[in-house]
DNA sequence: CTCATCAATCAAAACGTTTTGAAAAATAAG
DNA sequence: CTTATTTTTCAAAACGTTTTGATTGATGAG
């Protein structure tokens, strides 16, 4: 049962070396004699010793980890985050250690006071709820980046024009009342709430039509969220389509559909937001925005280690792509309003509105 | 920048008290004056003194921590499971602490070695390949919990009778030419490759026809390898069914169905296991087992807390139903081949060769 | 034979806490 | 005004490592 771990002591003892002499022979920072290096590593063996993580993090002053706080992985948009992170931290051979912050406000700051204790080396905060300045505050020394899906320093996602070439792709094929559903966030950049709505209204005012604020819904990226987004909105009534700012809330808009009797693409169109591997395998296939995780990993990563070593990085900006996958959750109306029942889908068209990757 | 964090010592020489004082103040172990407690508060504050992690863990000879290792948490399952294990720890106000092994073998051994030198106080190994001996022996004089998916001591998941069980749902629905694709286990009883290999046999055997081996494919829970599976399987002409070892594989099924032409559950029949949330967002929603989540993670806690409190648990063994979710992606082929090519859903009817639960 | 050189090992300090027994100061009892 | 008691604070040890300067004994040069 509870046998106590053997200490460095112990094995010195067990030698008949002094501690010192072990941890040399252990790290080979000195010379050891080889008889005496194998009586000491057979020891270890026998006695089962593993050099005490927290003694050890206590002399080197780091650990080797990085901690990632998070809300919650079933989203799989959260879960193919940390995935990504994991094998990019593994590059620098730090190890990532992933705090789930559930719901909880409270819970997510109290886990990045816990992490930034020395428990880890950096922190990586995706928590949206909290803001940059905050988490560093609550980080104290601890190198903290965060705002990854926003604006992290280096990396330039517009979020913004993002929106716009949906409105008008779904604008150029017929669409004329198209509904929103938001992911939970603070920042004005995101494509939701407040630019959202103000991005929708211009569009709409340049086509001579007003917005009615109904039509955004707000979501907090879960499937029971979307399908409560498209309750509201599709109450409004002659909705053609809705983009919604999470995945997982556009499974939502598909599970209402079912459950409605709706049909994707001929009676509502339906466009997500990440493309997470099973948006391709709903049927129809659903038409989603690429969300550059990689990439963005890579940045954060190369960010937070630069923090680490006090380095800075070269200035500048680079843009990453958000492109439109164009699966077949889309319908063209203008076909279908010309009486041709058939499921349009604007395969092999080239559009313009959007960067887009057809599939 | 790379300000060095207060340590007590700077608290206590800027409190102008010593060490332990400022100890006391905080843990509140021994009477401290007011003046002097709010002298050392002011201070704490100004410091912005945050007690090492470490330091404390090292004295407890404890972190409050799990550990959880895991391959990847992509999968659905495995990041619902991580979410409500992370949630169940909590009421034991332990925080959970992930490490992410990839599909590594090594660098999940390394994982649980890390975690176990003292970093956590328990640990929950779900990494299939890596058996509860092994693992022990990993982990040393650490806690650890194992192979919670097959046999957690406390805990009977009866695998083989749910096979039993599916074939004879599909059987009794008309269904002849079943296949199934592997979840990747170690496991004998899991339900997946011989284990159903077996229970395929007799079944068949007990009906008067012999099982094809290439029926049952090799998957490895992720959508790729459902495709794949898929097709190795239907190339073998006449399928009617299909069931997976895990849902991810079922959402791989789903897409090669569209890449081919073939309608759910009209040609062809699915059926996965765990009934993740997305599995009920499908269109046609997918029949699949509940898998019960919640209750093994109960369980599991409560082992590895007792293993941590040196108790033994009352003996016995509690059996968890894993129901029959049916949802619409099983066909009736009686009703089919009697010539009414209705889409033929069991609703309503109560079918008496498995537990199940009708949505 | 003496002194310097080198290899191998050791002892002690340090890392930042908590804990415990003891000291000092304040209060109460006689 | 002692003495006992209580309250408050301190000093030192301990947790398990790593690191560094010192010590020992052996080896080689002169």
């Amino acid at each position: 049962m509870g046998k106590q771990a053997a200490t460095i002591v112990d094995v010195a003892r067990a030698a008949g070396v002094s501690p010192s002499t072990v941890s040399h022979a252990l790290s080979g920072k000195r010379e050891i004699s080889l008889p005496v290096k194998e009586r000491i590593f057979k020891k270890i063996r026998e006695l089962d010793y593993r050099p005490s993580f927290y003694a050890q993090a206590m002399k080197r002053n780091s650990t080797g980890m990085i901690g990632v706080v998070v809300n919650e992985c079933r989203n799989p948009s959260a879960s193919l985050f940390l995935d990504t992170l994991a094998a990019e931290l593994e590059k620098y051979s730090y190890k990532i250690v992933i705090g789930l912050a559930g719901l909880d406000h409270r819970k997510g700051e109290e886990l990045l006071r816990h992490f930034s204790a020395g428990l880890v080396d950096g922190v990586i905060n995706l928590l949206p709820q909290i803001t940059p300045e905050e988490a560093q505050i609550l980080c104290g020394s601890t190198p903290v980046v965060t705002n990854i899906r926003e604006k992290l320093i280096p990396v330039r996602l517009d979020y913004d024009q993002l929106t716009r070439n949906i409105l008008n792709y779904l604008w150029d094929l017929g669409h004329r009342r198209i509904g929103y559903i938001t992911s939970p966030s603070r920042d004005p950049h995101r494509p939701d709430g407040e630019a959202t709505r103000q991005i929708m209204t211009e569009f709409l005012k340049s086509h001579g039509e007003e917005l009615d604020p109904r039509m955004i819904a707000e979501g907090d990226d879960s499937i029971e969220g979307g399908i409560a987004g498209t309750e509201q909105i599709m109450r409004l009534g002659n909705i053609t389509a809705i983009f919604a700012g999470n995945d997982q809330t556009a499974f939502g808009i598909y599970r209402w559909a079912y459950l409605n009797g709706v049909r994707i693409p001929d009676d509502i169109s339906v466009i997500g937001f990440d493309d997470v591997p099973q948006a391709a395998t709903l049927i129809p296939p659903m038409t989603t925005v690429r969300f550059p995780v990689q990439e963005l990993v890579t940045h954060t990563v190369k960010l937070l280690i630069a923090k680490l070593r006090q380095e800075t990085l070269p200035p500048g900006q680079i843009t990453l792509d958000m492109p439109l996958v164009i699966r077949h959750s889309v319908a063209d109306r203008k076909r279908i309003s010309a009486g041709r029942r058939k499921k349009a889908l604007p395969s092999g068209k080239k559009n313009k509105t959007i960067p887009s990757i057809i599939l």
